[in-house]
DNA sequence: TCTACAGTTCGCCACATGGTGAACCGATCC
DNA sequence: GGATCGGTTCACCATGTGGCGAACTGTAGA
């Protein structure tokens, strides 16, 4: 599936920063407004916003505005998505490595040891 | 622990593009020179470098030079890293969710459905 | 030795990213 | 109604990213 490439690029994209990363953590434990999720950063809103936007794009977070403040919380659908990706990835090791562990074991070549 | 928070930058990086993340799931099948993987990308061997750099520079791979072909070999420690760190967020949501479903279930308030 | 081949380095380019400050908009509160 | 508060938009800037082609290096093979 291209989207599903798609998707894992925005999602890692939108993981691979210490400050969404920290945001993804603050919203595990509830939804909350943009002013406080921004409030243990030090920069300033605009470019707090845009952080918000990558994680919303990337389908990690909804945002829903009421009034004149902007909740946020966590969509853990795409988590999973970046998850199974990584763990489908590692059994494939897994199961190389032990492949060729009984293959090296069954041979045992004497190898070259430079 | 900053170290590990970098090393997270740098390996969410790393998977946050298609070509790199194909180059990781090519090396899962055995170890291979750089030509021969770069052969299936229609790019040229300057550009394809630098993603092989991303990815070493992550941690993600390990590369050694032999005579002239320089040989990739994945390390699946990096790649156990980024899956924890989302398997433990991903529990926390859980953890957290399922005290949520049964505070909701305890009280069970009849919310408005615009 | 000469040639071809696998990488590497270099300079360049277009575009994305991550930040700033200032101005602006719309909802709330006194 | 006017001040304030939460977001938003805008123009701008520095840096990083991802690509190119051309030139170079060093090893292998004929």
């Amino acid at each position: 599936m291209v989207n599903r490439s798609i998707a894992l690029d925005t999602v890692f994209h939108a993981l691979a920063d210490p400050t969404r990363r920290a945001v993804i953590s603050r919203l595990l434990m509830g939804s909350a407004p943009v002013k406080q999720l921004a409030e243990p950063f030090e920069m300033g809103l605009p470019a707090f916003m845009k952080h918000l936007s990558v994680l919303e794009t990337s389908g990690l977070i909804r945002t829903e505005k009421r009034g004149r403040v902007r909740t946020c919380r966590i969509d853990a659908e795409r988590l999973a998505a970046a998850e199974d990706w990584l763990s489908e990835q590692r059994a494939l090791w897994q199961g190389r490595t032990d492949r060729l562990a009984a293959f090296v074991e069954s041979r045992n070549p004497p190898e070259e040891r430079p």
